[in-house]
DNA sequence: TTCTCATATTGACAACCTTCGATATACATG
DNA sequence: CATGTATATCGAAGGTTGTCAATATGAGAA
């Protein structure tokens, strides 16, 4: 007679929820979030009403300019803040309504891990 | 009579409200959960109440087990999920009580940011 | 004990990310 | 025009992370 768990473990057979492009979608999204300096970026325009400049973010943070324009860079490509150019100096805010969506997302996915 | 201004832009002067230490924590929190296979992984684990094992996760995930055992760690150290050895199997579940905690630090987080 | 199997760990390599100096761009002013 | 200033981009160096083959560990079976 044939053995009937060849492996030798219980389960049918797992399949995922979350397909790989999903996942991988999902994480590129926390990922871009989880870094300390653009979170100190988000939070230093979200606490201004007014639009920041980079020389101001630039005091702020412990990082140079060159790399500061980097993640203004990153957070913009990902529709979460917003520049614009007055004269010499280009000015940021965070596009709330992006964050928002953001949250969303992320609140139901980890809602559906419980 | 002294400028004002010596920089030229507006602002008085920005701090974070957001140290660098939190932004360091909380940003290590989401890049932890920032990464598709252990997105998967958690996924997996939470469409079944029963632990599951590793060769099953293996089974599902587009990885070999050695980097799925690199992930489960990541995520155990984390305290996301726990282990439990039955026999020669490792059964994993996960901490929903670590998940909704983590859930809702980021929540708060980015309730700061609207 | 010896064998086998499931999982963990090690070690090496590759890919990616972060950072910054140097440079380019763009705008204002003289 | 030339000069100065704020920001963006480039390019390279260094560090971190992800992956897997090989190996180790540990448990059950013979």
């Amino acid at each position: 007679m044939a053995k009937l768990l060849p492996t030798g473990c219980c389960a049918p057979r797992l399949q995922a929820r979350l397909s790989s492009e999903d996942a991988q979608a999902f994480g590129a999204q926390l990922g871009l979030l989880g870094h300390p300096i653009r979170l100190q970026i988000l939070d230093l325009l979200a606490q201004h009403e007014e639009p920041v400049c980079v020389c101001d973010l630039e005091a702020a943070l412990p990082v140079k300019q060159p790399t500061v324009s980097h993640h203004l860079r990153l957070l913009r490509e990902a529709g979460l803040i917003d520049c614009e150019r007055r004269g010499l100096w280009a000015y940021y805010t965070v596009r709330c309504e992006a964050l928002a969506a953001l949250r969303a997302r992320i609140v139901a996915h980890l809602d559906a891990l419980l």
